[in-house]
DNA sequence: GTTATTTTTTTTGGTGCCCGAAAAAAAGTT
DNA sequence: AACTTTTTTTCGGGCACCAAAAAAAATAAC
């Protein structure tokens, strides 16, 4: 990218380009490419001469935890991934509370291995699955850890130098959205994943919400059907009861409704034999779809009433059964919701993608580098310029 | 207030105080009361000069419209009212087209009855039930102009030389409960409004939220129970179905449910009656509160597992009887919802006053005022000090 | 091949906002 | 009267930014 962009994108003159410019280079976190010609087709004039991030200077790290993996990322000041590994830690066996220290070291040696100094690590984000409270920087509740409460950003605040958070998966997919295709995912919107569980992401006014406590959007309970499917929760009518994959077995096969969702083996395998069993016209499976389908409308209904998003994003695993919901999901909504609030908002179906927790956690590292390294410039150009933000979203 | 204080909570030292108070006093916008000596409990030292804003020097006007009248206040800068006054409007009998010219030539003749020139009003803002497009600065729909959509904004932009912005009522009670006592509404909270309809007021991360078309927190209609009570919107199980005042009368009468809203003259009268038959003991009536009760309380649930506010206000004209639906509303919530969800939010049920629409209107003024004049100085103390906020709360 | 034109980058010389340090002011204390 | 305390003001300076001019590097025209 040339000078002369960069005072277009941040609202500065060439003049103050050139001088935070030359500073940058000086330190070392920028690059000028003198020596490579592009030839763009510009015409006549002086050429510009492009300057591009510095590779080495500045890394992130991307923590993934599941059940029995730690996923760490390596990626630069670019957003390119460089390096990924996968750590083994059995929740099962280990103890939680060893965590936090396998985490740190896990970290550390896979620092080592890609011969990158801690130093130069200035964002950890870690992403988890479960109830995640991004304020005090801990797991509340999650899977992974058997339910117990774990502190994970201050053990690694204490250990690196670098800005660290935690976030929940699901809110980082949505991160993860906004970044990709900020001309689409921006405002207000909401991310509705179908997986083991259901939950919920939201983007609203421009930025992530995550509720007083950090546990908003638990969209699996925010429906209710009095006296309707049991929940694991212990409640009745939580869309849960209806959309989760064991929720989905457990219908299809006509299990009683106590049995307990881990005897359930749904997961992946349980969902692709519902799957066929739909395809090949297996009445059970295509009914169960059929109210699932009718219960998430309402579920969508009650989202646009209360947030009213411009866009509704579907995900995760049981997408793939989308196209048997899809008839009644929209029933259900027609059902629920009154035609002038139906119409407002349009719904994307995304094939599920894990990739996609990464890309948020990367993203969100960005933001938060810009906001503290570079606070002033984005103050700066809001401050100047109320005007197109169609050049500055460029 | 001493310039000393002002630099503890601008976070700008003394020289800068000193030098920014010096302008200001030198335009007239604010005062030094040398003359008066309050003696504060301040022992030695030299003696503060307090300062105080110029009473004339910037008014705000709040316009409150309801169904007959346009209530005007003019409010000086330091928020307090220095007059108000009523214009008739009767929406049944004029043009609704006639309504922004009307309401414009009522604010003249307000300004000029109260001797000030229009160029020292610097804000107006204008609140009206009903759906409120604030983007486009139109009113969607209202009752008070039987349905039809009327701009608002631009008309009024074009007469003076104010910001204008129009609002909802319930946004504003929002508002005005944060401007009241922020230590309490802060963050993440929202309010219900129980009344003709059934509205909600969200405050989200701090800000005022009213989703990507200006239509969120539809709370009457976010509900829905399958065959449910028939609405006036013509869906099934709303809440507003339930808890606004004409569904509470039609239900404890046993009217047909598809008697129209408007035969049943409920309102303040109709909701006074059924009080008053609860009171004695009526069972119908008493009925009627707990159903409501049951429902508001899956509501509430709803708002809780969706948005994850810090704190739930309950007010409007039907407060009055929410001793007779706490029970069953409590009932309903726990029915409805996981415990570890429903323990983290604390409910304030707070009598219904009508100023809290125009103390709205004045804290959104104010804070707009905020941004639009004085935003490079609140730019800076963000920039500088992350540190305690509450010193900024003062 | 020289000159004009176009476009980007750099230099120069400010301007405005803010701060720290020191001084001044206005009291009380000893 | 001298010292202490607290607030306010003055003064010199730094930082971020900008406008305008100059420089640089290419193409276009003659």
């Amino acid at each position: 990218m040339a000078r002369i962009d960069l005072g277009q994108i941040t609202r500065l003159s060439p003049a103050t380009v050139t001088a935070i410019t030359s500073d940058l280079l000086d330190q070392g976190l920028i690059l000028s490419l003198e020596s490579e010609e592009p030839k763009t087709h510009q015409a006549r004039g002086r050429p510009r001469t492009l300057l591009k991030l510095a590779p080495g200077a500045v890394y992130i790290i991307c923590a993934r935890l599941s059940v029995n993996n730690i996923d760490l990322s390596l990626v630069n000041f670019a957003g390119e991934v460089v390096r990924d590994k996968r750590t083994k830690f059995d929740s099962a066996k280990a103890d939680a509370s060893s965590f936090p220290g396998a985490l740190t070291s896990a970290i550390r040696a896979f620092l080592e291995e890609a011969g990158v100094d801690p130093s130069h690590v200035c964002e950890i984000g870690v992403a988890a699955q479960g109830v995640v409270e991004t304020e005090t920087g801990q797991v509340a509740w999650s899977p992974a850890f058997s339910g117990r409460k774990i502190p994970i950003v201050a053990p690694l605040q204490d250990a690196f130098a670098a800005e660290c958070y935690i976030s929940n998966d699901t809110n980082m997919i949505t991160e993860a959205l906004h970044w990709s295709d900020p001309s689409r995912y921006s405002g207000t919107f909401a991310v509705i994943m179908l997986d083991y569980g259901v939950g919920m992401g939201l983007y609203l006014n421009n930025q992530l919400f995550s509720g007083a406590s950090g546990t908003a959007a638990e969209f699996g309970h925010a429906n209710h059907i009095p006296g309707g499917a049991l929940c694991r929760c212990g409640k009745r009518g939580c869309l849960e009861a209806y959309l989760s994959d064991y929720a989905l077995v457990r219908a299809a096969s006509h299990l009683p409704e106590d049995t307990d969702p881990v005897t359930i083996k749904a997961g992946v395998s349980g969902l692709a034999q519902l799957l066929e069993r739909a395809g090949s016209g297996d009445a059970d499976a295509l009914d169960t779809f059929q109210e699932a389908g009718r219960v998430l409308g309402y579920g969508i209904a009650r989202v646009i009433a209360m947030i009213d998003p411009k866009r509704i994003v579907l995900t995760g695993a049981a997408v793939r059964a989308f196209s048997f919901m899809e008839q009644s999901m929209w029933e259900g909504l027609e059902e629920a919701l009154v035609a002038d609030l139906r119409n407002n908002f349009s719904l994307d179906v995304m094939p599920w993608n894990e990739d996609f927790i990464r890309s948020g956690l990367i993203a969100q590292s960005m933001e938060r580098l810009d906001k503290d390294f570079l606070g002033a410039a984005s103050q700066r150009s809001r401050r100047i310029g109320r005007a197109d933000s169609e050049e500055l979203s460029a």
